[in-house]
This record gives C-alpha cells, sequence and structure tokens, in this order.
DNA sequence: GCAGCCTGGGACTGGTCGGTCTCATCTACT
DNA sequence: AGTAGATGAGACCGACCAGTCCCAGGCTGC
C-alpha cells in the first residue's frame, strides 16, 4: 500500500498546474498522461474519476497557497502587523506555489456554472480563508489593536477581495504594480482605519 | 445580405451568455446548436470557426457590460460623483447583462494559460474600461474636483480591481454582502482620499 | 523466497468534439 | 416573375474525449 499512496501523491502533484491552468474541461486525460508519465490505467488505478482528481488537486493546490500566504506571519505579535505581513505574502511569495495563478480564483470563475462539487470546494476554500483572516481581527479587537468598532468579518472580506481583484489584473496585464497597488491601499487601510489609535485613545478619555 | 447577418447577429446573442457561463473550452458546439435552434452548418456559414464566434461573443458581452456600468452617468457633472455612480451601477446594474458574471473576469481567467486571442480581447477590454475611469479622474484633476497628487491610473485600477474581486467572493457566496461593501469602501475611499477638499484647502494656506 | 496482491500498461469502448461539404430551399434583386 | 446568389440542414469526417478492463510484471507480507 506504500508504493500505491506514493503514486497517487506524484499524480496530484503533477495534475494540480494543469487543472490550474486550463480549467477542468480544458484538462484533458491526455495532458495529465502526458504531465505524470502514466497511461490511462495507471491514473484511473488511483482515483475513481477525472473529478475527483481535479478535487484532490484543487485541495493540494489550496492548501499549499495557504501555507505560502500565512508562512512566517503566525510569530508576529501585533495582529495588524501580522494582517500587514499577510497582504504583503500574497504579493510577494509567488514562487514555488501551484503554477497558473490563485486556484480559488480560477476554480471559483471555472466551476461557477456547473460542477457543484468543485465549486463546493471552492467555496469551502474561500470560508477556510476568510475565516482565518477573520479570527486575527478578533484577536486584535481582544487585545486592543485593532479599532473597536471594526467589523472582522468585513475586513477579511475587503481583503481577500481586493487581492483576488487585483491578482486578476496583474495577471492579465502581466505587470505586477495592479497587485502592489493593491497591497499599499490595503496596507494604509489598515494603518489608517484598522489600527487602534494609540495616542488618540488616551485623549479621547476626556 | 440582409438575412445572412440578422442570423449572425441572434447567434452573438444566443452564444455570448453560453461562453460566458461555461468558457470556450466547456461550451460545445452542440450548445450553441440548442441554444441557437440551428444546425452545425447553419453556424458555421456565419462564422469561420469556434474561436471566431467565441471572440465576437465576448465583444458584444462586454460593449453590454460597459454600456450598462456606464449608463446614467454622463451626465453627472461633478467627476467623483460620477465615479461613486459607476461603482454603483457594477453593484446594482445587473439585470439584462449576459448572465454569468463579469465577461471580463471570467474570459481572463479562461484565457490566462492558453488562447492568446481571446487573451487578448479581454486584455483590450480592461485596458478600454481603465481607460474610461482614468479619463472621468484626469478631468477631475483639471477641474479641481479631485485632489492634487491622486494618480488616475492608479485609481482606474484600484476601483476595477476591486469591483472585480469582490463579484468574484460575491458570485461563490451567491450572497451581495462582499459586493456591496467594497462599493461602500470604494465610496469611503472616494470621499475620504480623493475628493477635493473644499475647506481644508483655505485652512492649509496658512 | 514464494505466493498472492498490488500496480500500471495499453488496447478498447461508445460518445462527443470541432469542422467540412453538398444540396435543397429561400431571399432579394432585376 | 425569373434567376442567381445567399442561406441553412444534416450527413459525414477523423480526432479525441472520459472511462473500462484484463493481463503481465513488480512489490510486499509471510
Amino acid at each position: 500500500m506504500r508504493k500505491g499512496e506514493q503514486t497517487r501523491q506524484e499524480i496530484i502533484r503533477k495534475a494540480a498546474p494543469i487543472f490550474n491552468q486550463k480549467g477542468y474541461a480544458g484538462a484533458a486525460l491526455s495532458d495529465l498522461m502526458r504531465a505524470t508519465g502514466l497511461e490511462k490505467g495507471g491514473i484511473y488505478r488511483h482515483f475513481g474519476s477525472k473529478q475527483e482528481l481535479a478535487g484532490d488537486a484543487f485541495d493540494y493546490a489550496w492548501k499549499l497557497a495557504m501555507d505560502t500566504r500565512f508562512e512566517g506571519t503566525e510569530q508576529i505579535p501585533n495582529t495588524v502587523d501580522r494582517l500587514k505581513q499577510i497582504v504583503r505574502n500574497f504579493r510577494d511569495r509567488r514562487a514555488g506555489v501551484v503554477p497558473g495563478g490563485c486556484p480559488l480564483l480560477n476554480t471559483a470563475i471555472d466551476c461557477d456554472d456547473g460542477n457543484p462539487q468543485l465549486r463546493a470546494k471552492a467555496r469551502q476554500a474561500l470560508g477556510s480563508w476568510l475565516d482565518r483572516l477573520q479570527s486575527i481581527a478578533e484577536e486584535g479587537l481582544r487585545r486592543g489593536e485593532v479599532r473597536s468598532g471594526v467589523d472582522s468579518e468585513k475586513l477579511a472580506t475587503l481583503i481577500a477581495s481586493t487581492l483576488e481583484g487585483s491578482h486578476m489584473v496583474s495577471r492579465l496585464q502581466r505587470k505586477e504594480e495592479p497587485l502592489d497597488l493593491a497591497c499599499r491601499h490595503l496596507e494604509g487601510y489598515l494603518e489608517s482605519e484598522v489600527r487602534a489609535r494609540k495616542s488618540k485613545a488616551r485623549a479621547d478619555k476626556s
């Protein structure tokens, strides 16, 4: 049972970029055969259907993306600084991640009409990302690092939306500026509208 | 030559939602045949290839989207108010537009890897949108309605990116909040960071 | 080190793909 | 009204699609 599982993982690893770049319909079994170096039977030995493989490939790609986006942020003490680093990670740490851009964005658009299974996975992936951002914001609220009155759920949604949108624009234009611009915008927003005002807080108690 | 052109337009009209919802690879000729009520030969009489039809369908869908997004904004005198209305239009006026979400977003993601012709069209569509937003901002700068120092190109990119990203999130979650949230965020940004400060300007000359 | 299961090859299936071609019919101009 | 060109139907094409199956050979637990 060891060799089989090993091959299975290898297929997922090789298939993920294909699905991420070409989409579900666009990724043909022949593409996956070429990428994995296996014949059709070798692939279908480990997966019940193309759907199942696509699902596993998405999970793999998304896990990689999430790990990269949160890499090195856990130990940042201040929660607002942590959010800023997550935003910067989105922009800067794209090496090593599955090629083809954000798997969430790709899968969401690809499956929005039709393919409900894969769509559910994308939805759940977005949920997990938002939850993680939101819980950081909530920690900040509890600790007084985030201004009271900030809605953590809305903040998470705004960050994710802005990053994904500018990511699309950057990829279409094949230049970094739009994504960089969105990052700076979010950083500015986090500083001016989210971070608790220390000096002001004392002055305000009048 | 009249009847033919009429049929051609009808094919484009019926094909646009199919391509917008299913993507290029996902939209089969058989889908287009069902939607148009024509046989294969009837379709290929008017288009040299599926590519050509997809291109024309995208142009049609994008024109419709642009018209809707700028509808009723031309006559708004103040340029910042005009930009705010464009943002609101993106959120509110989605009836009558080609089903399946933003054609630019769909096509950009669908064609990002492979299909360079369609990708070029998406790129050009984004350009036309950004140009239109940018020229409004520039008009605002000339008229002193937009704060000097605002970069009109960056502003246009930020607006488009934020709207597209939140649009994706809204569609994936099937709820209006993310898009509405992004709109409010942009409106707030336009008011606080873009609109020229009238009263402050006088105070500042000290 | 052997037996038996796990693994992967590759031929094969029925169906669908995008695209072509011919021909009957319909349209529109004279 | 006649006719020539425009139009659309639908059979047909080879390629390719996702998926199945069986068998040979390699791996693993005994």
